[in-house]
DNA sequence: TAGATTGTTAATCGATTAACAATC
DNA sequence: TAGATTGTTAATCGATTAACAATC
């Protein structure tokens, strides 16, 4: 068990990858891939993927390759989407509305089963037929929910706060929209969507095109 | 010049999460810092943020510290947030509306100077204040605003046929949040937000928790 | 001067890639 | 059997961390 202890992020981020691939081409057409077809199609190094395949056991068959529907199956059980989630999402704003009605979301079997805010202007509403609670009864409607993964779409000044309700809640992993750093205890899981970030490392790239002699 | 050529991704991240970190502070009643106060603060090893400056010339002082005002202004300056970017968004659904409304963005200098979407409904509109052109236009209208920066919100089925355009209205750099891998020319920068892979790599994570003996 | 902290070089670490014996 | 491709070990690469002479 010790074994796939420490997972490189890197090795699961390329699985993901690899998965996305492979639901392209679920329709059933393709029996085998090797780990070269699949550098090909993804852009993942073919010695890579095989080595990150290694962290979890034997997939394929030498002189032969992978079996797509097999492959298929056990990446997306590695990766724990092979059932559908519940997810619970915290700030019904702008943004937290817009990804409440994100198609692509049920379709990777993450389904958000209820928002959280604390606008009376909300609480009680429905939103894409999701019932909207009071913050204040997260811990009370996720007992019944028993969702582990939460999505945080709340202003940064309220990010800390509501993290240690849902910590309280029972949940295990977070995906933060905020720009805030948030402090959880072990063994909570937090990945930060911070597209301001990416905006300014992008901004960055712009300097190559200055006209001239520029420094 | 050929000096900065490859500077390490994860050192523009560093950068970026730094100057958020003297963002909070600008208030000016700190004047300098230790590269190792700047680790207590934001979790950057001091060593490699020295390391990570070192790319761009010497900041500090031996024996002082950085001054803060001046480091801040040249890390703006490096990543290119000094001034105020305009920024082009194509796909004006829900979550291009909702990242239109973001104030966060202005805060940080991008400037959202129009939207373009594809539907006889929202063309001609306006969201936020911001005027919606058709994306036929596109090439047209970025001729005056003269953006080097989109965001990408449209549905993964037209995300390459919107980069293509893009591209060709003389944008640089894009941020994406089709879950589609662009294809783009050399010298054109593109950052992909994928939540979809966020949240499947944190399902991952929730593999420790099971109660017992499984697998 | 003595203490602090930089910028940079050297040592360590981990991740990527290549090579190959084992296997179908 | 000969050709293909795996899983894994070894070699390479790059990034992180530590150490230290130079400097305030």
């Amino acid at each position: 068990m010790a074994r796939e202890n420490k997972t490189p992020m890197a090795t699961l981020e390329r699985l993901a990858t690899c998965l996305r691939y492979l639901n392209t081409i679920s329709d059933g057409t393709i029996e085998t891939l090797s780990s070269s077809d699949i550098e090909k199609a993804t852009g993942i190094n073919a010695a890579q993927f095989r080595k990150d395949l290694s962290h979890f056991g034997e997939f394929g068959r030498p002189g032969i390759g992978y079996n797509v529907r097999e492959l298929h199956k056990r990446i997306a059980k590695i990766l724990k989407v092979d059932v559908e989630q519940p997810v619970i999402l915290i700030g019904a704003g702008n943004l937290g509305s817009a990804l409440m009605g994100y198609a692509g979301l049920r379709h990777n079997k993450f389904n958000i089963v209820a928002a959280f805010d604390n606008s009376p202007d909300k609480i009680e509403s429905k939103l894409w037929d999701i019932a909207v609670h009071d913050v204040k009864d997260l811990k009370d409607v996720n007992r019944s929910l028993g969702a582990k993964i939460a999505i945080v779409t709340v202003p940064a000044s309220q990010a800390q706060n509501v993290t240690d309700r849902l910590v309280d809640a029972g949940i295990r992993v977070i995906l933060n929209f905020a720009p805030a750093a948030l402090r959880v205890p072990d063994g909570i899981v937090v990945r930060n969507v911070c597209f301001i970030q990416e905006l300014t490392v992008l901004s960055f790239h712009l300097a190559g095109e200055m006209p001239n002699g520029t420094n």
